[in-house]
DNA sequence: TTGCAATTGCGAATCAATTGCAATAACTAT
DNA sequence: ATAGTTATTGCAATTGATTCGCAATTGCAA
């Protein structure tokens, strides 16, 4: 028989185990689409494992984001707001709207322009960058304007 | 007499006081060339004010950001170095080398061309960008292609 | 099925940041 | 200058998120 699932595999090639707590927490990450933090993780894989410790989500979480299976990625700019994703999605940006809280995802390839051009000066090689855009969205720049005429 | 500092006048239109706390922090604020965190600017300040308290740190750290005087800013994706600088430096970009820690500042306009963009297209208002750069600066490159080999 | 190491749940510990409160001090109006 | 008010401070206690030590459990390889 294969491998049950690639992420299993690749758990044993680390030396670490499959286990249900596990692979709770992954589904959760895996099937969510909504943006997610430890404390969320947690509250939404207790209701189907109601035995489960906090302690084990974050060690799961961390163990995923040193494989790098997931990326821990922040909004708004003080990072007030953490969350957990599959790296799959790849590299994306976001704009927090101050009013409504709404999370627009920001696509430009301009990002990694200046990658490439600071690369290309400096000889520096890029990682990652993390990009949290703030500011008003189209409705709430309305309100605004109607509550301070 | 006028008013003795564009930030005392601030800080009364805003209904506080000038304290010898305030002072001193936002003096070491001003005059430094670092970047630094909420604990670093209490150890600094306390050099100077042993009696100084952590908590009044916090709270004019907290005051000076409302009043827009400084920013929080951070580098590294995970976000683990926090720092607070004046507001006057306007917008600008940190490169983190994984390698040396050392930082490296990114000057670009695609960023803001990112923000006008996104405006043009969605009607929204910028506020503020927070962008951290993450990788290997040059030499830290090579260190590392020489390891390897 | 047995054994061992990885993992878990639990409670305690840690760490940064915040809060309540009484004492102090800055500023305003006299 | 002085007195009154009210913001601010220092302190200690608290909070909230995350981590840790440890004994019990469990996954997995032999």
């Amino acid at each position: 028989m294969v491998a049950k699932t690639s992420l299993e595999s690749q758990l044993k090639a680390a030396g670490r185990r499959m286990t249900p707590q596990r692979k709770l927490i992954l589904s959760i990450l895996d099937e969510t689409g909504d943006h997610l933090d430890a404390e969320e993780v947690y509250r939404r894989a207790k209701k189907q494992n109601s035995n489960l410790n906090i302690a084990t989500v974050y060690r799961t979480l961390s163990i995923l984001k040193d494989m790098e299976l997931i990326e821990q990625r922040y909004f708004a700019r003080d990072h007030s707001v953490e969350y957990y994703e599959s790296v799959k999605k790849g590299e994306h940006y976001h704009f927090t709207c101050l009013g409504c809280r709404k999370i627009i995802e920001v696509e430009t390839p301009k990002i990694v322009q200046v990658q490439k051009e600071f690369s290309a000066l400096t000889g520096a090689k890029f990682t990652h960058a993390c990009v949290c855009f703030e500011g008003y969205c189209a409705s709430c720049v309305n309100d605004e304007e109607n509550l301070t005429l």
